[in-house]
RNA sequence: GGGUGCUUAGCUCAGUUGGAAGAGCGUCGCCCUUACAAGGCGAAGGUCGGGGGUUCGAACCCCUCAGCACCCA
């Protein structure tokens, strides 16, 4: 074996042997346990979230697996609508051409090139990651299944009367030219400015002040609005005004939807512009005046004077023009929200569209009601909180998208716009008895991505077919996912589920953190702070990784900035850590909160866990094939190390498999680390030396002391297998024959139950004592700048009877442990010793003339200090009646003990302070 | 404005039904010790954001104040 661990040789052959062998598909035995892949975006790239989420979801697969479900990790990938239609747009951009010029057949046919082109660089991601994602039945939400279910969940909703076509405000991106939906609006506080206008009154007699922050949509006005009790304005309700600019008057209203404090106490409104205007518009029977083109440019219904002018040119012509009227009144500094589309960063303009929607209400009741009945859980529970929010004041849904990259909306139109909605034109001049001579059009739009999206949990399982993996697999286990999507996905997910299976579509859904960069910023391109999963397995050099990071950028500007905070952070590049030290990282950063900061700094520790983790193998290996017996055949003896360590094993895989009923990978992560290093590596493999190298050691125990190094190590691996597969695969190979394990893989090993360790509860306080004693030892000798090397004769006084037969029964391992040559028994105390205590017994180096006496004072009333102050508190609890009358009579008990141990150890400290001093003074 | 969280060691975070404050990283000593210097051995470091309450007992439960973050409008 290599003397250091490698991740780059490991982790290159396993993954094809896994997946060519058909490991990750379903085995078809034991109960189901199924996870639905959040599918990525099939022309994206893994990032940190990716790479998150879906190891915690290999973390759950494997274990399962192991632990004899029929484990199904259905993947795929996404079309992702708009994100796909944009990058395949800009590099028609760069080829002198656009969409339109091509035409749609032409374009989407562009379109599925590139995916198959690109859409594999994610999967490829996935699979670096070791992901045991079921590949053989990888689906696409564009391919020929999925698109039947979204076609089929249309017309059912259609025909239902739960989707409809209606003339609406929608959120439109002028950019892009589609509406889009709420979710994906990102509103952001922005400078703008507050333009205070005069319009005057039709009779000549004065004006009123309107405030607006979009002066241009003034020429949509349809009337002024004020609070129905403002004692100001009571008189010019129902008044004309005449508006700027147009040459039209519109009403003075009274509405309560105004806020007398704010401004003037006067509103425009814009009922074709605003979503709270277009409410009052309702109110108030006014006219809708829509004023811009597709492009928010100014259309025909507007002054001739402002027609072709972008939004923003005719918010400064108009301004320019108003003043120059004097009916500028000012002109004030003012933050406002501005709403920008998620994709094109593009100001959303509410407009006036056709558009369809899902009529939510009846969908949404029973979902809430599956949360409120428990039927599915949320883990952590409180985001159920954050569902139960949004889902109570849901609206409709606007599934419709002015794109050619989706699934078409399976609408047909007559001459006189008459709708049809069925599988297809055939299917639909049969289903409302059409005759030939009608000529029907398909409505051009595509549907919401989500919109497939929410059907994925039973859509990739066959739906609309009754299949056999429908049956075995819905309702799955758990979606593991992150809080941002909740109200995109999940939440649609579970309506569509409930709507079209009549059940749930998973159990639980286990929420994680977002994974932000080390100093808590969010991971994005323009602030140049991504890190790539791949460039932490494979390391990266700084030139490369600045290249990375300063190439593409939306403001090219920033390059200098992220180049030099790149150089700042990683000044030599990023080292190559291995898929298992991402993960391991990955699974002990998720904690239950919200942000995760990702540190290299973690992912190095982790790193070097598994350099620790190969090493204890190697010692392990090199110590059987040094002994000379056989160790699986004839008696053997285990001895207090080797029943210590089964039982400690034992509590590990406890805590491992509650970490995983619990969702709490980094607890059994935690866990996993701790057993580990700090009790099977410090000390099983230190122990196990004096058993095998000691002597006159006897053969039965050395064959006790391999056995359990070598089975302890195998099952170990198992219960880490699913954190770090690579690295428990390649040393289980090594180690499974020699206990004559059967099996290929470690994969489709069993996952290590306490029935397989026998326990030995009473090992725990021996073991604890002697490792007291070592401490002790080693202490005196760190603080007296003792050489590590020279032994030591040590000598030891008093001592519970048991401590006794303890420290006959284990000097081999003290003396080891702690290079102790020798023990002697002793009645009276030397004067020039150091002493440490171990329970009841204390023991004793005397130093002679190496003897700090200063020192060794200082360090005695230092310990009596923290002593005395623990005396006090205790004396204090215990002599309180209360405690003693109402805490439980353990706790009680436990206190009495523990003031009894603290009070011998304070007389024994003091007899020895008393002995140095005297010294001391001598 | 409505909602949800967070505040524990220098940094990042655990802390189970309330019962002796923990880890990793960093810091400071000593050490190339036959698995591992990606290591070993040892050490220092905290009035658990402030204040009040409940309780025999509070990092944990309740109230309040302060600061921070996110979501929705």
């Amino acid at each position: 074996m290599e003397k250091t661990y490698n991740p780059q040789i490991i982790e290159t052959g396993w993954y094809r042997d896994w997946e060519e062998k058909g490991y990750f598909a379903p085995t078809a035995t034991g109960p189901a346990y199924c996870i639905m892949l959040p599918p990525p975006n099939v022309t994206g790239s893994l990032h940190m979230g990716h790479a998150f989420q879906q190891t915690l979801m290999d973390v759950l697969i494997r274990y399962h697996r192991m632990s004899g479900f029929n484990t199904l990790w259905q993947c795929g990938t996404d079309h992702a609508g708009i994100a796909t239609q944009m990058v395949v747009e800009r590099q028609l951009e760069i080829k002198n051409t656009t969409r339109h010029e091509l035409g749609r057949e032409r374009f989407t046919e562009a379109v599925w090139q590139w995916k198959e082109t690109s859409g594999n660089t994610i999967t490829r991601q996935s699979r670096r990651l070791g992901t045991s994602m079921d590949w053989s039945r990888e689906r696409f939400t564009l391919d020929e299944g999925l698109s039947a279910a979204v076609t089929e969940v249309f017309i059912r909703l259609y025909d239902e009367g739960l989707i409809y076509r209606g003339k609406r405000l929608v959120n439109w991106d002028p950019v892009l030219h589609t509406a889009i939906s709420d979710l994906e609006v990102i509103s952001a506080e922005e400078d703008g400015q507050l333009w205070h206008m005069r319009y005057p009154r039709a009779d000549g007699k004065g004006f009123v002040v309107v405030a607006t922050t979009r002066p241009e949509t003034m020429l949509g006005d349809a009337a002024v609005a004020v609070h129905p009790d403002d004692e100001r304005y009571r008189d010019w309700i129902g008044q004309e005004l005449r508006l700027p600019l147009a040459n039209r008057t519109i009403p003075i209203i009274a509405d309560d939807y105004v806020d007398p404090e704010f401004g003037t106490g006067c509103v425009k409104i814009t009922p074709a512009h605003d979503f709270n205007d277009y409410a009052v518009g309702q109110r108030h029977d006014l006219a809708l005046l829509n004023i811009f083109t597709i492009d928010a440019r100014i259309n025909d219904n507007a002054p001739m004077a402002y027609q072709g002018l972008d939004r923003f040119e005719a918010r400064r012509q108009i301004v320019a023009d108003l003043e120059a009227q004097g009916l500028l009144e000012k002109i004030e500094p003012h933050k406002l929200m501005v709403p920008r589309g998620d994709r094109s960063h593009a100001v959303v303009e509410p407009y006036l569209t056709d558009q369809w929607y899902v009529k939510i209400q009846p969908l949404a009741e029973p979902a809430i009601r599956a949360v409120e009945t428990g039927a599915i859980r949320f883990v952590p529970d409180n985001w159920s909180r954050t569902y139960f929010e949004w889902m109570r004041n849901i609206e409709d849904w606007c599934i419709s998208r002015q794109l050619w990259w989706g699934h078409r909306i399976p609408a047909w139109y007559d001459q006189d716009g008459n709708i049809y909605v069925g599988h297809d034109e055939q299917a639909v001049r049969q289903k409302y008895k059409l005759g030939e001579q009608i000529t029907l059009d398909q409505d051009p739009d595509v549907l919401d991505t989500w919109f497939s999206s929410a059907l994925w949990p039973f859509s990739t399982l066959g739906w609309p077919g009754n299949t056999a993996e429908l049956q075995a697999f819905y309702p799955t286990s758990v979606l593991v996912t992150g809080f941002d999507i909740i109200f995109f996905w999940v939440a649609r997910m579970i309506m569509m589920g409930l709507k079209f299976m009549g059940d749930v579509p998973f159990r639980e859904v286990y929420i994680h953190g977002l994974i932000r960069d080390s100093e808590g910023q969010k991971m994005s391109k323009s602030k140049g702070n991504i890190l790539d999963p791949l460039d932490l397995i494979d390391g990266i050099d700084l030139e490369a990784l600045v290249q990375k990071r300063t190439t593409g950028l939306m403001h090219p500007q920033d390059a200098p900035r992220i180049e030099k905070l790149t150089r700042k952070h990683f000044p030599d590049g990023i080292a190559s850590y291995g898929t298992d030290s991402l993960r391991f990282t990955f699974a002990s950063l998720a904690t239950q909160g919200r942000d995760i900061r990702f540190d290299v700094g973690r992912i190095q520790g982790y790193r070097n866990f598994c350099n620790k983790l190969w090493n204890a193998a190697r010692y392990v290996l090199m110590s059987v094939e040094n002994q000379t017996i056989d160790m699986n055949k004839g008696t053997a003896e285990y001895g207090l190390a080797e029943r210590w360590i089964t039982t400690r094993l034992a509590h590990a895989v406890e805590q491992v498999t509650e970490g995983m009923r619990t969702y709490r990978f980094d607890l059994a992560a935690q866990a996993i680390y701790e057993f580990t290093w700090d009790e099977y590596c410090d000390w099983y493999l230190e122990l196990s030396k004096t058993t095998l190298s000691g002597p006159g050691v006897s053969e039965i125990a050395r064959r006790g002391t391999l056995q359990t190094l070598v089975s302890v190590l195998e099952i170990l691996l198992r219960l880490m297998h699913p954190f770090i597969p690579f690295i428990t695969e390649e040393l289980w190979q090594r180690v499974a024959p020699i206990l004559d394990r059967k099996g290929d893989t470690i994969m489709l090993q069993a996952w290590p139950g306490t029935s397989e360790l026998e326990r030995d509860e009473t090992a725990l306080p021996e073991m604890e004592w002697v490792r007291a004693c070592i401490l002790g030892v080693r202490r005196i000798r760190a603080e007296r700048d003792i050489a590590p090397g020279k032994p030591l004769a040590v000598q030891v006084k008093g001592g519970s009877e048991l401590e006794r037969t303890w420290l006959t029964k284990n000097s081999a391992y003290i003396k080891t442990l702690a290079r102790i040559e020798s023990i002697k028994e002793i009645v009276t105390e030397p004067d020039d010793a150091v002493v440490a205590l171990a329970g009841a017994m204390t023991l004793l180096v005397p130093l002679a003339d190496l003897i700090d006496l200063k020192a060794e004072l200082e360090r005695l009333e230092k310990e009596l200090d923290r002593l005395n102050a623990d005396e006090d508190r205790i004396r204090k609890k215990l002599g309180n009646s209360n405690f003693v009358a109402r805490a439980p009579e353990e706790v009680v008990r436990k206190e009495r003990e523990r003031l009894e141990e603290t009070a011998a150890a304070i007389s024994r400290l003091k007899g020895q302070h008393v002995r140095i001093r005297q010294l001391a003074d001598a």
